[in-house]
DNA sequence: TTGACAAATCAAGAAAAGTTGATATATTGG
DNA sequence: CCAATATATCAACTTTTCTTGATTTGTCAA
């Protein structure tokens, strides 16, 4: 855990933005161009750029270059270690519970 | 969705700092009372009370206080909410890989 | 090759969050 | 009640992150 505390927190900080929780959303329907996600944003193509690139190098998206146009989608698999990530905090929380509920 | 974005954010903020995380984690083995959290921080206890302050406020602790001591634990329901969420991120595009899949 | 479009980067300023030390509040034991 | 201990709050400061507009890079079509 120690470890991937800091890989963690960069994770969570790439979700903590509303705009950044959209984008994720959007992207959870499939892969789409940077044109196609202008309308996230009521504001500058620069502004989408900052958060595509915060969202990217937190490894929860990728991109792929077609000719003039760049895709980005989901990571799925860092996406699933943050479930699982969550989970596991309150997992032990849980064990601990049905112990005790089971000696009441 | 776009209702508890806002909400979403701040759960996630809440999770995207170190020193929390490792709080969270500590908590993850019982509920501990303030005075037994301070050793997570190498420093002053202000900013350990800012940090749970932070954490509870975002809903992801609750708090008790028992005579001159306040005890600090999860709050499992929202974990599970979060959980959830990430797994909501990843589902629909999940699906679609899987109806993908089976039309090759 | 040039012009047009997509997207990234940069520099500068604004806003938000983290950190610190000092002080305030609450509770209990003496 | 008073002194001691636990925790919270506050004000000032530092650092990080967000936002904007301007510039740059890359790619294609004419």
């Amino acid at each position: 855990m120690s470890k991937s505390l800091e890989h963690a927190a960069r994770w969570f900080h790439a979700l903590a933005d509303e705009t950044r929780l959209r984008i994720v959303h959007r992207l959870s329907e499939g892969e789409q161009c940077v044109c196609d996600l202008t309308d996230v944003l009521g504001t500058g193509q620069s502004l989408l750029s900052f958060h595509l690139k915060t969202l990217k190098e937190a490894g929860i998206l990728r991109d792929r270059r077609e000719g003039r146009w760049v895709y980005y989608s989901l990571n799925l698999e860092a996406l699933e270690e943050i479930e699982k990530l969550v989970g596991s905090l309150k997992a032990m929380n849980g064990r601990l519970q049905a112990a005790l509920k089971c000696c009441e």
